[in-house]
DNA sequence: CTGACCCTGAGG
DNA sequence: CCTCAGGGTCAG
């Protein structure tokens, strides 16, 4: 599943190849994957197609590319994406080759869901190359969105070379690799909510890009219990748990992203390696990397929370 | 706030 | 056949 660092470096890959190109047609596959699309395929064409991709800006696990007319002048939208659980972006030549963007080398780690089957979308551009949305269980999309002024006035999102944001991103909090993040203003967010601090960090309009991996991953490092409430939390706490996920972010970015399975490939198709640096997500049964306590898993929200029951309290 | 839903493929 | 996994959205 692409978490915030794929995403991160997915767009990294994109901007080179596709920043300063003209749409010249846009290729559905399946209707699904712009289901968000007010307007549908057609709209989605008069938005794209003679347009230039002027930037590739990324907020949390949203992705948008601004846009500009051929004149230069801005069309006051932008082109959202989202990878949902299985989607991948890829950059493919004319001649059907894959091309190879940024992101570091990766062992491989079994094949990758079938790029043929699993296309949806390509967006064909002026130097004869594709942009494929790739993605198999089509939680992903892509869609038009006008801009809006962000709330704080600061850049809109890493990537943006200004306050201008899709609509459909303005209600997304500002990630853990944003420079522009308050990490002190969303730790006393934190602290002011009864909710179960684990609901607090997937809540993406407290803060941006933490899934569930990684705000176990989180909880873990600052030995903190999923089911704390917010208001137990110290700001030296809270403030611990934020920096925890953003550091896990750091190294996952530091090594081309976290996959924990061969679902997320990068930009140019390969799989990024940090699954084998997680210390509880995925681990119920084994030791604690700590304390050597066997990890517990159990279903908190329908989703799966890992947690080792000695280091990680619930008691402040 | 909780749960259903979207969707596919793997595994029981 | 059934259930499960996941992020985001929306109805209740």
């Amino acid at each position: 599943m692409p978490e915030l660092p794929e995403v991160e470096v997915v767009r990294r890959g994109l901007a080179p190849r596709t920043v300063g190109r003209t749409v010249t047609d846009v290729e559905l596959l399946d209707a699904r994957i712009i289901r968000r699309q007010h307007g549908g395929i057609d709209r989605l064409r008069a938005g794209l197609v003679g347009s230039t991709l002027t930037a590739v800006v990324r907020r949390g696990k949203f992705l948008w590319w601004r846009l500009a007319d051929p004149d230069g002048a801005e069309t006051g939208e932008a082109l959202m994406g989202h990878l949902g659980m299985s989607g991948q972006l890829r950059i493919a030549t004319a001649d059907g080759a894959t091309v190879t963007p940024g992101g570091p080398p990766a062992p491989s780690e079994g094949p990758a869901p079938d790029p043929q089957r699993h296309r949806r979308l390509s967006l064909h551009l002026d130097d004869g190359t594709r942009v494929d949305l790739i993605d198999q269980r089509l939680f992903g999309g892509v869609w038009t969105s006008p801009l809006v002024e962000a709330a704080d006035g600061a850049l809109a999102g890493v990537g943006s070379p200004d306050a201008l944001l899709p609509e459909g991103a303005s209600h997304i909090a500002r990630d853990l690799l944003d420079p522009a993040v308050d990490l002190g203003a969303i730790a006393r967010t934190l602290r002011a909510r009864r909710s179960a601090v684990k609901a607090l960090l997937l809540n993406q309009e407290i803060v941006s890009g933490i899934g569930n991996i990684y705000a176990d991953e989180a909880l873990w490092s600052a030995r903190t219990r999923y089911d704390t409430p917010g208001t137990a939390l110290s700001q030296r706490r809270a403030l611990a748990i934020l920096r925890a996920a953003r550091e896990v972010m750091e190294r996952a970015l530091a090594v081309g992203g976290t996959s924990f399975d061969a679902l997320y490939v990068n930009v140019d198709g390969r799989s990024g390696y940090f699954a084998r640096s997680l210390n509880a997500y995925g681990r119920e049964g084994e030791p604690c990397p700590r304390c050597g306590r066997l990890l517990r898993r159990v279903i908190y929200q329908g989703r799966s929370s890992h947690f080792c029951p000695r280091c990680q309290r619930r008691t402040m």
